[in-house]
RNA sequence: GUGAGUGUAGCCGAGAGGCCUAAGGCGCCAGGUUGUGGCCCUGGAGAACGAGGGUUCAAAUCCCUCCACUCACCCCA
């Protein structure tokens, strides 16, 4: 038998008010803080990312899905949002629209990982990226926008983590002094650190072997080591965090792993720790575009897994709401043809309708339609032809009347919109 | 790539060498006298027990290999 190939899984009905409900306050987010959708492909050049996210990382070294097509194009699915996205605002030559460019995605992303809780080879992020204005004032919207989005899903229990990593200029200084801090320990480290030493230093920081933790916790922190411009930067950030009661904590181990990133960093994640929790994480990316051959323009943004939010969303027992149903089932004996008809003429009506399908005892369609949760049964028969009636049952209270036909659409739709009155839970302050 | 655990019908799950041509529950389908659901009752469909090999007179139950899934590490969403 078929299967979805590993890391990848179905999205079941059942699962199906999760994602709507996400990409309903994804959208709605977006709209209050001005940023515009932005679909770009699921294949992009290959080489966009070896740029862009950089050579050394993992994701691109034994991460990515590349392939060559019939024309011998290497190819990739991508394995994030940002690059792709950046990629578009040089295409389409947005540097000619009001600046920043705020953009905003719901998307899959690809990674070729072992699947475990929380992480799956495809998974599906939403991300918001300002692009063309280096004020730490986008920063500080970037993780405001990203704030609103928990609190509107109902994700409270949440914290922000923050850090700066400098830029192009006083990082290199920074490094060397982070080598020459580890050099004594470099034979009580793990192995990984010892290659890290030399290949990626700053990915010194957030090993979780507990000997490395002890070191790097002592370790000289980036945002001691920051130019003046990035100090400002830096210190305006959060003094705008401060003005609008965000709570964070600076942590100088807080390293992410994509090359892109200059100046400040940041994730959120659950109070309630566990394996893959990070709900979500971005940056800044000073250099990326021009690393993509464009002129030099500032970027930040901000990308959370759909996955890891529908997990909290669970585990928090956040109500999430229904998707909508139809609102009669319509059963029939020796009236197939009405029937039909009448499903017709309800759906015209805009009201939604399932129709009972063959020729199953009535016993079986109100089965159905009480498994199908559906509020009111329209029952049709030879009687009710004959004079040009239908019974009208609610399903609720058990209740029926049998009406004339011609005012089954009129009811309906009064009842539904009694319903739907009471339903409505009173409004939010 | 590394480590650990699991693998019986759509789902949950009993079973631990012969009584298993595999229990039970959920779900599904159909009935419970004269056109009608949800509770209850009855019946039905559906698995050769992840795959392959081995041990044995005999294996879902023991051994081996493989595969799949889960979890953790790495890294990230």
């Amino acid at each position: 038998m078929f299967k979805t190939p590993k890391g990848t899984t179905d999205i079941l009905p059942e699962e199906q008010k999760y994602w709507s409900y996400i990409r309903k306050i994804a959208c709605q987010t977006a709209e209050f803080f001005g940023y515009e959708r932005l679909d770009t492909p699921l294949i992009e050049e290959a080489a966009l990312f070896w740029r862009g996210v950089g050579q050394g990382t993992d994701i691109t070294e034994k991460e990515m899905y590349v392939f060559k097509d019939k024309s011998g194009t290497e190819l990739a699915l991508k394995p994030e949002g940002t690059a792709p996205a950046c990629r578009a605002y040089l295409q389409h030559g947005m540097s000619s629209r009001p600046q920043p460019v705020r953009l905003y995605y719901l998307s899959p992303a690809f990674r070729y990982e072992r699947p475990q809780s929380g992480r799956q080879r495809q998974h599906h992020q939403v991300g918001f990226e300002a692009i063309g204005d280096a004020s730490s004032s986008v920063d500080a919207e970037i993780i405001d926008l990203a704030w609103h989005f928990f609190q509107a899903l109902g994700l409270h229990d949440i914290f922000l983590v923050l850090n700066s990593i400098g830029c192009s200029k006083c990082r290199p200084h920074y490094l060397e002094v982070l080598k020459t801090y580890y050099i004594p320990y470099k034979e009580s480290l793990c192995p990984d650190c010892q290659i890290r030493l030399e290949k990626n230093p700053l990915r010194l920081l957030d090993c979780k072997n507990e000997n490395c933790q002890s070191i790097a916790e002592k370790a000289p922190r980036s945002f001691d080591y920051l130019c003046s411009e990035c100090k400002d930067h830096f210190d305006q950030l959060q003094s705008y965090l401060h003005a609008m009661e965000l709570p964070f904590a600076l942590n100088h181990r807080l390293v992410r792993g994509l090359d892109y990133y200059t100046r400040t960093v940041f994730e959120i994640q659950p109070e309630s720790e566990g394996g893959q929790s990070t709900l979500g994480g971005g940056g800044r990316y000073d250099n990326l575009i021009e690393d993509l051959g464009g002129p030099p323009t500032p970027g930040v943004g901000f990308a959370a897994g759909i996955e890891r939010i529908i997990l909290n969303l669970k585990k928090e027992e956040v109500s999430v709401p229904e998707l909508p149903r139809p609102l009669v089932y319509i059963a029939q004996n020796k009236a197939d043809k009405e029937a039909i008809l009448l499903a017709r003429n309800l759906r015209e009506n805009l009201i939604g309708a399932i129709l009972a399908t063959g020729q199953k005892s009535l016993k079986s369609q109100l089965r159905q339609a009480n498994s199908l949760r559906v509020p009111y049964t329209v029952i049709i028969g030879e009687e009710e032809i004959k004079n040009g009636t239908v019974i009208l049952r609610d399903m609720v209270t058990s209740t029926q009347e049998t009406i004339n036909k011609d005012s089954l659409i009129e009811k309906v739709k009064k009842l539904s919109s009694e319903k739907t009155s009471h339903e409505q839970p009173p409004s939010p302050k």
